[in-house]
DNA sequence: ACGGTATTTCTAGAATGTTCGAAATAGTTC
DNA sequence: GAACTATTTCGAACATTCTAGAAATACCGT
């Protein structure tokens, strides 16, 4: 992942209202959640809610399927996987890993 | 880690400025980097540089410590850390990990 | 205290983001 | 195709962010 992509899914998460999706949407596990019960269960305005998913399905953290009127959410795992790597990552330099960085204490998790 | 202190985070990582100082400090490792060489590498302006900083130390993803006139930035891994454990987390409800989570991902990792 | 280097604050303009109601569109059912 | 539900787009108000030059401050050495 190239840095100006970390970047814009890094901020299409720093939102606290983009969070709160996206984190509900992770809880809901596979099979997803309705934009409707999004909005129900997040108690924000409808055209709220869809301007903040568009921003997430644009940066592919999150997915869209539709089910008849209804379209269903999923959060994107290998895309968030990514993201994480790359975060990982970036505490190693030229394959040795920085006294106290992020893959020495992510050994044992 | 609240979810609002976890987006504020993810926001100042979110900006691909911001992004190239943090990860240039990852890279200077344990003995970090002063603001006037992060300004020479990053090529931006000083009152830029300055800014952004102030935005990564606000969230405790950078410390700063003084050597004489010069300030060293370091990067605050146990931050870093608690941030990427907030977000894998997410993907476990109620101690079962969702399938295709991320905790399962990172357990070879 | 003076001169020099390092960094921050001030100021301001352009750009972008957030929110929501109202109107519009997409899809389903009858 | 009319009525209905689900979701998005439009429009607008308001707030915030990004950038950088100029001025100010902080620290050191002499």
């Amino acid at each position: 992942m190239k840095l100006d992509d970390a970047a814009v899914r890094l901020e299409a998460l720093g939102n606290p209202t983009r969070l709160r999706i996206y984190r509900t949407l992770v809880r809901a596990g596979e099979e997803g959640m309705a934009v409707g019960k999004l909005q129900e269960r997040l108690d924000i305005a409808a055209s709220t809610l869809s301007h903040h998913l568009k921003t997430l399905v644009g940066v592919g953290l999150v997915t869209q399927t539709r089910e008849g009127t209804t379209l269903i959410c999923h959060t994107n795992y290998p895309m968030m996987r990514g993201l994480i790597e790359y975060m990982l990552e970036e505490c190693c330099v030229e394959g040795t890993c920085a006294p106290g960085g992020l893959a020495k204490l992510f050994k044992a998790a």
